[in-house]
DNA sequence: AGACGTTTGTGAAGCCATGCACAAAGCGAG
DNA sequence: CTCGCTTTGTGCATGGCTTCACAAACGTCT
């Protein structure tokens, strides 16, 4: 009654975190013709608890029907518009090596919300290049055309020494998101959202837990 | 006095997390000729704060020297000792599109401990081909020969509807770490440990955040 | 040798997230 | 209309992680 439907919630991070989770089994669901689900059974396709699920949707509002469950397309929406996925976000990659090249071209990019808008690298060889229907620009172009192209995100796939420059300059032009593929810690101003994802660190932290299981009984504990 | 050096602590996971971090930014201090640092050196330069660096590091052991600080050599080898990297890990990855090609040249992939020595696809026009010194198999050969291979850690970079299949092949040879880069929630007996990277959950993430900004005072907010 | 300044390691408190358990609310059958 | 079954939304308890604050420990200087 005092909730005003406009009204942007606190919303946690870690709830936020699994919205995307919940919104790819929806539209997989969606598309499988399936008109209504439960909080238990889509719990368990996402893999967490059922309380858990409704908690974190009780932060979008109250969109399920007691006895019921909740109605997958509307469901999906909310979320949809939870993540501000309403809005097509024009996204700039930095650094077109080997992991820029498979960024650009991964299909799961365009799925929804999410359009490619320019492409730099600071190798000559590579400058001019066609990448899909984006030609790939000067590093040192960033500042003089990123604001200009409207560039909300930004994806650093560059060597790490020159990743805080490349933010540097996304950040002087306006970009407030920023995802870091770069094994390097990046420095910003405060109301920038920078987001870190590292081969080598997620490897390390398996192989902690690999290390852990050495002198384990193996067949006893993996099938339980 | 009752701790066994020698006995298997209980480290955190939020802890395990972190420790790559200090790891890298250690490596790079000792290249660099540092031979000391204190825990609000390198937490700045982590970017966390000192009082959860000095706990994080307490779950290792005591190694620092009160009043002093840490040695930087002698830090960076107890950390590499607790996340297992003092021995080398078998990597296969199966799925060697864009972003399997990526991983497998990735240069920060041998770094430390890590050896790629398989590459599987299902993809006739695939197989056979030399990456680097390794030659891609076909993935119906997991089973027959990942555990001969000594795989430990399985990097999963297939299409999503692949990817359990896959897994599950790669959990029967003996694999008990995957690295999953698809797009789907991976079911695995007790014991296996599973790490998911998604792009397009990363950048959802983000648009969550910048869709928060929107109607702020841009500049207001952005400089402190 | 003793006093002083510095920095670690850690108990304690506060905070956030997860899981439990149940009242409230809807639907359908009789 | 009423009863009973199902499932949501949520107060409350629990557990883990982070932050604070300080005693213990170390080097140095006199």
């Amino acid at each position: 009654m005092s909730a005003d439907p406009t009204l942007r919630r606190e919303i946690p991070d870690a709830t936020v975190a699994r919205l995307p989770e919940y919104l790819r089994t929806l539209t997989m669901l969606a598309e499988a013709g399936v008109a209504s689900v439960s909080s238990e059974e889509l719990a368990a396709s996402v893999g967490v608890r059922s309380a858990q699920l409704r908690k974190d949707l009780s932060h979008l509002g109250s969109y399920g029907v007691r006895g019921v469950g909740y109605e997958v397309e509307t469901l999906a929406l909310e979320i949809t518009r939870a993540l501000g996925l309403t809005q097509d976000w024009p996204v700039a990659i930095v650094g077109m090596g080997n992991l820029g090249h498979a960024l650009a071209s991964y299909s799961g990019f365009v799925t929804k919300g999410f359009h490619i808008v320019a492409l730099f690298d600071d190798d000559p060889a590579l400058i001019g290049e066609q990448v899909g229907d984006v030609t790939i620009r000067p590093s040192w172009d960033i500042e003089g055309c990123a604001r200009e192209l409207g560039i909300a995100i930004g994806v650093i796939a560059t060597p790490a020494p020159a990743a805080q420059t490349v933010c540097d300059a996304l950040v002087k032009s306006g970009v407030h998101a920023i995802l870091n593929f770069a094994p390097s810690v990046l420095t910003v101003p405060a109301g920038v959202e920078v987001r870190r994802v590292d081969l080598s660190t997620e490897l390390q932290i398996l192989a902690f837990h690999a290390q852990r299981r050495v002198g384990l009984p193996s067949p006893a504990v993996v099938q339980r």
